[in-house]
DNA sequence: GTTATAAGGTCAACAGCGTTGGCATAAGCC
DNA sequence: GGCTTATGCCAACGCTGTTGACCTTATAAC
């Protein structure tokens, strides 16, 4: 267990490190972003980190408890950038499919980070405000509270876990991604159509497809049943 | 780099460690996969796994190029065993979906395995019969080519991204996740009305839902999407 | 101003990690 | 029965997260 960590904002004494940096939360989840993005998202260390803020490793523990305490308020910055790309319009499958959108591309805007977190519900500020936004439009549009409960989690969830599955992909070391895509070639292409016939015909397709992210498809047909259950649950509702 | 690793179909000479274990590919998997079970995500180590298999740790070394091949090996032994649990019926509607959930449990089953997994495509040979069965059933069902190839990435993915979010939730220390649950009661629930009007309106049914999977709800959503695009198609109409 | 408090910085050390190179040994081919 | 080499073991390297002890200086109280 750390020591103890002074909540952001009751901070007061704020003494510079040797090297002059006066030190904040979010100085550090912006460096650690950075740092990301830089060196992968086994480049962040503790070590590492505190040598690009100047700064003894062990003086960030005054901040996290711990690097998986730092890593779930990266998460909550990515939800916060998510939340501040994207503007309301009131026409509710507008809205949500756009905030979906700005999820998943903020997450993949930081894979290596998204790695790391997208799978941790963090509960902090950000992520509680986008939570509220979700329900808001969903009951906004008319659903009753048990249905747009059922499709807020799944709304939600499909999200992360695409930015998840996504980022993975994204977050892979250069090499290692184009040894990945030559697997494409080297081994689905050349399945023979008689132990893989399905592989083997659509083989083309496939290559195709799989530069691209399946989260859009899958979103749609969500936002279809949830059309869908508006339609039946309210009579006369326009479509 | 690692030496050479000879696959295991090519080797000869077993030769016993010191402590009498004849070591095998699948033998080491099992292993990994009772450490997981055991120990928890971070609780595979070489080391550890070595100890128990009564052997050094650098022998794994002849056996996988490193900690993440051994990995994407039991992602591959995950994705056989749901193959293996799963039986076709003919009707392609019920038959993706006991796929879709047999995929979903196998990994939940060793939710540790899977947060190390669920993300990683390993063109290993069990999960390319997977990818075979899927096209099979979607091309049986009638899709055209382009749209089962965008149904087959759609329906793999949800199942590995989900697999992965609630294993994610599984797979966490026992003190950590009712911490996590606890945060309903103490984060979620308090929040007040003004600031948070939808969440405060629904605290109840939220904190129910967020006991289960989100996945059912998602993956019927996507067969609903499949079935109106035979109907279309079925009915003359063209994309 | 002066002084007391403790926030917030530094430093050194710990145990454990993945991984490698060198070496020993025995399994199986000729 | 000897030779080759796959496969085991050992020792070591540089890295990691984390902690406890210590120092220093910004702020609050007087």
């Amino acid at each position: 267990m750390a020591k103890r960590v002074v909540p952001e904002e009751a901070r007061r004494r704020r003494r510079p490190t040797r090297q002059g940096v006066v030190l904040s939360e979010t100085l550090i989840v912006r460096a650690a972003l950075r740092m990301l993005r830089e060196h992968g998202s086994a480049g962040l260390t503790a070590r590492r980190l505190g040598a690009a803020l100047g700064a003894d490793p062990s003086t960030l523990y005054r901040y996290f408890a711990g690097m998986d305490d730092l890593a779930r308020a990266i998460g909550d910055e990515l939800m916060g950038r998510a939340l501040d790309s994207w503007t309301a319009t009131g026409d509710w499958r507008a809205d949500l499919r756009a905030l979906g959108l700005a999820i998943h591309s903020s997450y993949l805007a930081h894979p290596q980070a998204a790695v790391l977190t997208a799978s941790r519900v963090s509960g902090r500020p950000r992520e509680i405000a986008v939570d509220e936004t979700i329900l808001g439009i969903l009951r906004g549009a008319g659903l009753p509270d048990p249905a747009a409960v059922r499709f807020y989690q799944a709304f939600i969830d499909l999200a992360l876990a695409f930015a998840a599955l996504d980022a993975g992909e994204l977050a892979l070391s250069e090499e290692a991604r184009t040894r990945d895509e030559e697997m494409w070639d080297t081994t689905y292409a050349r399945l023979p159509a008689t132990s893989h016939p399905n592989i083997a015909a659509t083989a083309r397709l496939l290559a195709a497809r799989m530069l691209h992210s399946a989260y859009p498809v899958v979103l749609d047909t969500l936002l279809d049943g949830i059309a869908a259950e508006l339609a039946a649950a309210g009579a006369g509702v326009t479509q």
